[in-house]
Parts: structure tokens; sequence; C-alpha cells
RNA sequence: GCGGGCGUGGUGAAAUUGGUAGACACGCCAGACUUAGGAUCUGGUGCCGCGAGGUGUGUAGGUUCGAGUCCUAUCGCCCGCACCA
């Protein structure tokens, strides 16, 4: 009986998917755990090494809980609609539906493959109907809703619609756009139906609205903030360009302060929580308005210094500001539309690459000042962002660098309103030890002070107030795409209309052509069946909107982060048709317990999900409004790629050391074109991979062609991804598991080296043999001794403490000692052996249920409790260190475990070594820390 | 600029949270069995030194009987945000 883990592995997750041996109930007397993974997007590329880790943490993790006695949710699915199948589509034709159901098959032989304790009958895919249909649900519910922020939570639009009625919206404290206006009842009544549709928009919690977006040409779609990095597209690194276009919206930002505080309520890396809690950019303040010299209109600025306000030497303006060309003076016109017009063709990236340049226009227009009424030269800048706060600044050049700079850059005064500080050089701008001096009646206060002072002064004049400001916007939230949810939406009069939740979904329609239609609509423009009839509330040909029941719907689609808003409820009662999920079974379940997954998402997927959560939550829906207690961030595997160094202008390729003797560009070659695990090229592969390389010449160096090699992501692109199929053939599943496991902490970052793998699986082939020596399994049931009884212990109580810590590295390390000293023992004993099967189980339970069996047990080792370690077996260890210490003699003696005083004093008076220690005298105090440290004075 | 994190052998790393630094593994060296080995087993392996011994956790200080771990300064690297008013 050979260690034959390619068959062994295949049988037991044969016997698992026969047997459900992992499906969880909905109801159970065991605790519930609810362990989660991100769910993968299941691109054609299919899994490299890099995606398993996570779910190879997660999986012993679940393992582990179900051993301890836990109900375990441990589900899986696909956050299947997204770009790669689109653009897949627009370049074969094929539907994306195909693409993608041909990639989840992969994907799931792939992960099969690794031994996953999944319950695939939980199994979601966000572009399933049946999963869709719930995710135009909630859009439905952000609709119907909008946000009261005396009440601080999400209410029903019909109720604000009540008031309004009533009394207006004078009363009503509620997130809303900025340029709702103040009305009473009466105003409301004789309001249009449209004009009140609008003004309801401006406060529902997903919207339509002509903002600002990043349009992406390349891609032909809108990007939400955090797709966009450094300017480009997170996605093949386009240029973003800013454009108004009419969208749909989500309110995140009513919920800027709760999911700020909800942080404190969840366990999650700290520096996740930082960038979120940076990302939504809370900062107090004051709100100032500012007359303008001659014209009714006002400018209201945001300041976090309102202490400095009789700093203000002038205002700036975003170019993009809507007063900007009401209140530019006749004399200005020229120039401020010249300024504007060479700011706007500056693209996101270029305003980005230069923030040194300082550059401005003066509008010939003058602001009042609210306690002087100085008049204040108003300006524009671009250095002032149309996105933050109000879009306009007041500016201190005394107190802010960035207004400094302006100011002398334009010869603008500065006048210095601190007390004893110079300020010729540059602005001072620390607030903590700032006093102020020629400011009126704040004169010699302090910023605490100063700032109480002066909000009180505005908001008795009505010319401010406090405010909290927040960085966070509303996330935009169309699509100009085709593989998405299509909104449940249809136009009538102009007006964006709910198709009845009895109707849902609204299936995504057919269309011969992927990309956006000629006249620029977006692809669904392209579907002929895309209309929705009142009447018979069904989808049918846009050749019947001239009848009069029958509406043109919604042509943009839902963005990808929609569907991964809400999957983790979905689990809990995935087959239901009624709800997304059942009241009994959200109770249940109520939250994920672990979650697990990439730090990329920090400012995306994690916060939108938040975001959905505390709606739902609002509404009554969810019964927690944090849908993930403890999060972790797995680090990412990277690849190690490798470059051949062609000669410019040639087909030639010179070898690494050679490589600066010549001109040379490097270009990636795919790893598996190397000799074996070495860096060198082999020649006639190379040659054969691409037909440009066919006659290639080769400078070599000892007759070998060299590789230049480099750590990178590990990405198809880069040619250096490592495919678990193979690990798996080549060594088993269990061996990729351990040694995923064994490359490092979780949450570190590390480049993939196969090196290692053969520790990791000469340790179970050593497992086996300890099992079954000659071939042949033996056990004895002999009492195992005090020595064998101690390796049982100390790696069932290290093990448990490295699982509970995430540390699952170091227990690789532990089972290998035990092992290798149950070996030297000669150890076959069932009471140590069979203990030793369940705790190595969760990370390799292949091997492990194979010898379980052979032990004659008949369930799945899954279904086992873990051993409690037991203290008496591990007593004996302590360390002792002799110091001296204030001319008198003092032992520090240590002990490994936690032990009540009497049991140490046993202990140590027990210990050889107290005595050699005491050369005879007798302790005069003897000074027990509980636990850990025993102080013996001499 | 702001916020967060990290520096330990040739390599991945460990260190009971202030207690014999380098567990475990890779690699390397030597040996055994082998026709052979990318199989298996045994021993060695931080650095300097033949040795006794010395020295050692980026660098410099400090606290402590005792510091990889705590404090201060400094150098270097990584991540997030960034003209955020």
């Amino acid at each position: 009986m050979k260690y034959n883990y390619n068959e062994i592995e295949a049988k037991w997750q044969k016997y698992w998917a026969i047997n459900q041996t992992y499906k969880a109930e909905n109801n159970s007397d065991k605790p519930k755990y609810y362990v989660l993974d991100m769910f993968p997007y299941p691109s054609g590329a299919g899994l490299h090494v890099g995606h398993p880790l996570g779910y190879i943490a997660s999986d012993i993790y679940a393992r582990y809980k179900r051993l301890k006695g836990f109900n375990v949710l441990h589900p899986q699915g696909y956050d299947s609609f997204g770009l790669p199948a689109e653009q897949y589509a627009i370049q074969t034709g094929q539907h994306p539906a195909i693409t993608t159901e041909t990639n989840i098959n992969t994907y799931r032989k792939q992960l099969d493959k690794i031994g996953f304790s999944f319950d695939w009958s939980r199994e979601v895919r966000t572009s399933d109907p049946h999963y869709y249909k719930w995710t135009q649900w909630i859009f439905i519910q952000l609709y119907n809703s909008y946000y009261c922020n005396d009440s601080n939570k999400a209410r029903s639009i019909t109720e604000l619609e009540e008031v309004f009625k009533q009394e207006g919206n004078i009363r009503i404290n509620a997130a809303c756009n900025d340029d709702v206006f103040v009305f009473n009842a009466t105003e409301w009544n004789s309001f249009s139906k449209k004009e009140q549709e609008n003004i309801l928009a401006k406060y529902r919690l997903t919207y339509l609205s002509e903002s600002e977006v990043n349009w992406c040409p390349a891609l032909g779609t809108v990007l939400a903030n955090d797709e966009i990095v450094n300017g480009v597209s997170e996605r093949g690194g386009h240029p973003v360009v800013r454009k108004k276009m009419m969208q749909w919206s989500m309110r995140i930002s009513a919920y800027a302060q709760r999911l700020l505080d909800g942080l404190e309520k969840v366990d999650w890396p700290q520096p996740l929580k930082d960038s979120q809690t940076n990302w939504i950019g809370r900062s107090e303040g004051a709100l100032v308005i500012f007359d303008i010299d001659g014209i009714e209109d006002k400018i209201e600025v945001f300041t976090t210094r309102p202490d400095t306000i009789f700093g203000v030497s002038f205002m700036t303006l975003a170019p993009e500001h809507e007063l900007v060309s009401k209140l530019t003076t006749k004399d200005y016109q020229e120039k401020v539309a010249e300024y504007i017009e060479k700011t706007a063709t500056r693209s996101e990236r270029e305003r980005m690459a230069d923030v040194k340049t300082i550059s401005g226009q003066f509008t010939g227009a003058y602001a009042i000042h609210p306690f002087t009424n100085k008049k204040i030269p108003i300006w524009i800048g671009d250095y002032v962002l149309a996105s933050y706060g109000t879009g306009a600044v007041m500016s201190v050049p005394c107190g802010d660098q960035r207004d400094y700079d302006f100011a002398k850059f334009f010869n603008l005064p500065i006048p210095n309103i601190f007390a004893d500080v110079d300020i010729s050089e540059e602005a001072f701008s620390d607030k903590e030890k700032s006093i102020l001096a020629n400011s009126d009646f704040i004169n010699g206060l302090n910023y605490k002070k100063a700032t109480a002072k002066i909000i009180e002064a505005l908001e008795a004049k009505k010319q401010g107030k406090r405010k909290v400001n927040y960085r966070l916007r509303d996330a935009v939230f169309s699509r100009q795409r085709y593989w998405g949810e299509p909104f449940p939406v249809y136009y009538k009069d102009g007006l964006p209309q709910m198709i009845a939740a009895e109707q849902l979904p609204i299936v995504l329609p057919q269309v011969d052509n992927y990309l956006p239609t000629e006249d620029g609509r977006p692809p669904l423009g392209n579907a002929t069946h895309w209309a929705w009839d009142t009447e018979n509330n069904k989808v049918v040909s846009n050749e019947l909107i001239n009848n009069s029941t029958v509406f043109p719907l919604e042509l943009n689609t839902m963005p990808g982060w929609a569907g991964s808003s809400w999957y983790f409820n979905r689990y809990m009662d995935n087959q239901n048709t009624n709800e997304f999920a059942s009241k009994e079974a959200l109770n249940y379940w109520k939250d994920v317990d672990l979650y697990i997954g990439g730090a990329e998402h920090a400012t995306g997927h994690l916060l939108y999900a938040r975001f959905w959560q505390k709606f739902l939550f609002d509404l009554g829906y969810v019964p927690v409004d944090e849908f993930a207690k403890k999060l972790i961030n797995q680090g990412m595997i990277l690849g190690t790629s490798a470059f051949v160094y062609r000669i410019d202008g040639e087909n030639s390729f010179v070898s690494k050391c050679l490589k600066d003797n010549f001109k040379t560009q490097a270009i990636h070659v795919d790893i598996s074109l190397l000799k074996g695990l070495t860096d060198e090229l082999d020649i006639e592969a190379f040659k054969n991979s691409r037909d440009e390389y066919a006659d290639a010449q080769f400078i070599l160096e000892n007759d070998k062609y060299v590789v230049g090699r480099e750590v990178e992501k590990m990405s198809k692109s880069k040619y250096n991804v490592v495919n678990p199929d193979e690990i798996c053939e080549q060594y088993g599943a269990d061996s990729l598991r351990l040694f995923e496991m064994f490359l490092g902490p979780l949450e570190q970052a590390k480049p993939w080296n196969t090196a290692g793998i053969t520790g990791v699986n000469s340790f179970l082939k050593k497992l086996w043999k300890l099992y079954v020596p000659n071939d042949k399994f033996e056990v004895s049931d002999e009492k195992p001794t005090a020595d064998e009884f101690k390796v049982l212990h100390k790696t069932i109580k290290k093990v448990v403490e490295d699982i509970e810590n995430f540390s699952f590295n170091t227990s690789v390390s532990t089972f290998m000692i035990a092992v290798n000293e149950l070996t030297a023992l000669k150890c076959n004993k069932r009471a140590i052996l069979e203990p030793l099967l369940i705790v190595i189980s969760p990370y390799a339970p292949h091997i492990t249920e194979e010898l379980w069996s052979l032990f004659g047990n008949n369930d799945s080792i899954s279904k086992a409790s873990f051993p409690a370690f037991e203290e008496k077996y591990l007593v004996e260890s302590t360390k002792m260190y002799p110091v001296s210490f204030n001319g008198k003699m003092r032992f520090t003696l240590e002990l490994s475990l936690d032990l009540t005083k009497d049991q140490i004093q046993e202990a140590v008076f027990n210990d050889a070594r107290t005595e050699q220690y005491l050369e005879g005298k007798s302790p005069k105090n003897i000074i027990i820390v509980p636990g850990k440290i025993v102080n013996i004075v001499v």
C-alpha cells in the first residue's frame, strides 16, 4: 500500500460529493459559523496558484470549526458579470453567457481538485436571472427610499412625499442633492407631476442625474472613482476624461458617517479600515456664505479653518463652478473663457502630473467679507477641485500653503493673522500652535476657541454654520455595457418608472452586436426586443413603442459591484424564489463570521457591500448592519517573470549577463519555456513558441541562454502563471494546500517558488509511513508513553493557537516535528495516531480521510471532534534564568503554561535545576507572577 | 505632503508576546544504500576563528537583571490617499 495521492484524492473528492459531506443546514442545535471567501470572477485564464491561497486558509478554518462542533456555512459562487466575457463577445460574437458558463466549468474542475469543503448546493452566480432578480429588487428598494438624517436611517419615499404634501420640505432633514430649494405645501401641490418627480429624485437613494462622470473612451463606458487608478482605467490602463452624462447614481454619501462609525464594530485589518476612513474623508469645519458685490448669488465655501477668516485676501472657485459665468465681469469674460477652455482640455492625468504648476484667472468680481465687509477679489484656479466641498475656497494665504503659493504667483496680498509668526517664506498651517492676531473679536484666541466663536457669529448673521464635509462622492451606477444586470426601469414622458417587483427579473435581451450603437447609445440599444408593455407587463419589441402603453427600457446596465454587494446574504437561502433570503435563514446565519479576500477591494466592493447591508438593515430586511465580523486580507502570490533581451532592430537575443553590451529590449517570455526550474531558456521550445522567433539568433554565455528574472504580480499577460492543476498532478492537492500555507504568513505578499514543495511532500510521505510502515497499515492498542502523549498534546495546543491566530504557516512545521518525533519513537498507537489525524485533517483532508478509514471508521473524518489538549502532559517544561540583582541573587523561572500558584511551586521545587541554582541556600522570598514568571530571591 | 506597515542566515521564515535568536523547510556540504537518481536515510550548516572563544536581528542611543520584541533618533523598503480647502 503506497501513498498514491492521485488515487486517494480522487476517491475522497468523489465521496464528499456523493455524500454531501459539507452540506450546511439552516437550523441546528450547534452554534453557527459562517466562513466566506470573496467569490471569483471566472476569467478565461482559469485559476493560478495565487487564487486558492485565501480559499485554502478559509477551508482550513471551516474544517477546523466543524471539528470544533460548529454548524459551518462555507459556500462558493461566481461574480460572473464582467468585462472580459463581453470583450471576448465583441471579438468573436460568442454570447458572454456561453463564455461565462465555460469558464465556470473550468474553475469548478480546478477548485474540486484542491479538495475544498464548499457546500456547492448553495452556489450563486451574479449573472443568473434567478440571482439578479434580487439585485434588481434591491435597486427598486433603493429608488423607493430616502435617507432621513433625524432618525438616521433609510425610509420610504412615500413618507417623504406625504410630508411634502402637508408642509413642504422646510422641516425635512434628509440627504439630498445640493441644489434642492425650499418649498411649502402649497408650492409642492402646485408643481406638475414631472416637477414633483424631479424634486423627489434629489432625495431618492438611487437617482438619475446629469453629473460629471469619468468617461473612458477606449472602453466606451463610465467608471466609478475606485475603478480609476492614477488617472487611467483600472482595467486596461486607458485614459479617462471628465464628461457630463445622465446617469444613475447611488447616494452612498448619505451613509458616510455610518460607514465610518461601523468600522469600530468590525474586526478588520487596520490598514483596510484606514483606507476606508481615508476614502470617506471626514473633515469638520464650517460652511461660510459670502455675498457677491453687485449680484444676488452667494458663494458657499467649506473650510476647516473658520478661525482664519480675517486672513482671507481672495476667493478661488473651481473653473467648473456654476457661478463662474454669472459673476465674471465683461472685461474678463474673454480671459476667463480662455482659462476654462485650457483647463477643460487637460485630462485628469495631466492635471495630476503637474500639480506644481500654478495657474488661475481673476474674474473681475468681488465677494464681501462677512465681518469686515471688505471687497475680496474672486479668482478661478484649477487647484480648487469642483468635486470636493463646494468647489470654492476662501483663500487664506498666510495659513495655507496652496493659497500662499497662488498669492505669491499672482502678487496678491498675504496679510498675517498669526501672532509672533514669520510668514515671509511660507504659510503657517499648524493650527494647534496658532494664536490669532489682526482678527477683530477673536484676537488672542487659539484655534479651538476662535473656531467656536466664528461659527457662532456666522450662524447669528445667517452667513454660515458648522459643517462636516466628506470626501466620499455618490457612486455612479450606470455602465454602458452589455454583460451586466439590466435596470428594472422604463421611461415614460422622460421620467424613469420602476417595474413592479412581481415582474422581475427583467432578463438581459439578446443583441447581435455587443458594441455601442452607431449613434453612441449603450449596447442594449442594439436590442430589438427591449420595450416594456405596461398593459401585459412584459418585455416586447421596440416596434410597439408607438403604442401608448409600451415604453422604452433603460439601456444602461449595472456596474460589477452591484451583484457582489449582497451575495453573502443569498448563500443563506439561495433557492428562495419569494425573497432574496428567508427571515429564518437570515436570522439564523446573521452575518459572516470570517471573510477572507484581497485588500484591493478596500474602497470598492467592501464599501459598497457595507452600504447595501446598512440600507437593507434600515428597511428591516437583514438582522445586522455590518455583514462581516472579521475580515482577513490574504497577501498576493507573486510570479517570477522571465525575460529575454532582444537587440533593438534585430531578431537576435542576448543572454542576460551580456545584455549590457547591446541596446536591448526586455521581453516577457513564458516561464514554461525554461528548462525545468532553472533560468536557462529552452531555445528550441522558444523558437517553436511563435513564428516570429522561428529563425531568431542567440548570443549565449557558457553555451546557455540565461533569462532575466523579476518578481511581479502573477498574470497571464506577464507569462509567469503557475497552474495549480500541474502541482496537484505532480505532488497532490494535500501537498499544494500545505505548501501554500507553508509559504509564509497568510497576509503577506510572497513570490511563488516551487522549490520548497518537496519539503511538504516528503512530510506527507513520512506521515503515510508512520501509519503504513512496510506498506501495511499497523496499529497498536497499547497505552502510549508520557513522551508520546507529550508529542500529541503539544501538537494539539500549538495547532489550535495557530489556527485561531490565522498563522497557518507555523502549524505545518508543528506537524512535521510531530511526525518526526513519533517516527523516532516508533509510535503506532491508536490513542496517539487517531487524534493526530483529526488535527492534521483541516490542512490535508485527503490523506487523513484515507488513513482515518484504515482505522475502521465508517464516517468522514470531518464528522469527528477536534481533540482537546491536556496540560498534564506538558507541565514539566520550565526555563530558569539566574540573574544578579541588587547584590542579592535572584532566580527567574519561566513556566510554559498557565498554572495555579500551588502548581507552580510544586513544579519549581520538583525541578532538578532549582536545587542546583539555589546552591543549598533557602529562598527568602518567592514572587509568583500568575501564569508566567517565578522570582526566587535568596 | 498625510495615513499605515516592514527591515532577522545563501533563501522562505520562526521566536511561547520582554526570557537560551534562527524552530521548520529549501539550498548547500559530507556520508550510507544504489548501474543510476530530481529516490530514500544519517550527520553538519548564522558570521569570524584550526581551536578555546568572539560576534550577531538595518544604524545609533535609551529603559531593563535581561531587548529581535518596549522608547527616542536615523537610514532603507513597501502599501493606501493625495492641490481634500
